[in-house]
DNA sequence: TCTAAATGTTCTAGCTGCTAGAGGTTCAAG
DNA sequence: CTTGAACCTCTAGCAGCTAGAACATTTAGA
């Protein structure tokens, strides 16, 4: 039986995160020592690592709810789980592209850049007029 | 003069945001009518543009403020502009690389799947064996 | 001039995914 | 039996907004 902080260790997960995902009902109560403190098994430590696995992959929290949900019922079709990760691929590849509209954009202003005051700053320039951008780049929350 | 709805119009941003940005300090405090609604004039206009187009570009808000800073006193040096710039740019490619190993994974665990129930997806099983990766996708935060 | 709709006001709380701190309790080694 | 590390709960905070309640003002038409 492992204490919090040593699951905690082996999945890399901090305690107060453990805490969280407990509340949230993505992890499961666990069983407790007379004093109150919690335990964990193995089970608890897939789940985890499961849990950490898809976080470190980008999937939403949501998401995972789901895909934990799918792989506690074996035999339900595996549809579900590919169209969750297809949807999750989207997101990236949107994400990568409006990145690389901005590394353009940002790119430019810094070469543009010649030294002086900020009077004739071409990054201040830029940002001061959008019309002398050349890509669409709305990346607001991306 | 414009009231709040035509300079969120004007700039694309809601009501609700530019009184956030003046609560924070990043935009000032506008005058107002006899009956107390905020009057915005030229000046707003453009350093709303301004922040708008900031975070277009991904700027924090913490590094718009200091852009802001520099763009109202054009004597300072545009080195600092430059070097915040730089920053926000590294950032941006920092996510870059983040995201595509991230692409990466998902596309093998994507392409692997053949259908058939959830105990054998291929989807699920990589979740739980981290072990299967390629890749190091540490993006959580990203 | 009156009225009604649209827009404005403040205040509070919520979103994601944690993280930190206060103030107190339990556990395990020595 | 003591001590100190690790645990407990609870609350609040981070970014960057967004939404809603409950009320006031403005403006255009009748």
């Amino acid at each position: 039986m492992l204490t919090i902080g040593s699951l905690g260790k082996k999945t890399g997960t901090k305690v107060q995160t453990i805490r969280y995902y407990e509340q949230i009902g993505l992890m499961p109560e666990p069983g407790r020592t007379e004093g109150g403190q919690r335990r964990y098994g193995d089970d608890e430590v897939d789940r985890l690592s499961f849990i950490r696995h898809a976080r470190q992959l980008g999937f939403p929290l949501e998401a995972i709810r789901e895909l934990l949900d799918l792989s506690d019922n074996p035999d339900r079709s595996c549809h579900e789980a590919d169209s969750i990760a297809r949807r999750q691929l989207k997101q990236v590849e949107l994400r990568m592209d409006r990145l690389k509209a901005l590394r353009t954009e940002l790119k430019r202003m810094i070469h543009e850049c010649s030294g002086g005051n900020t009077a004739d700053c071409k990054v201040l320039e830029v940002l001061r007029d959008h019309s002398e951008c050349l890509t669409d780049h709305d990346a607001i929350g991306a």
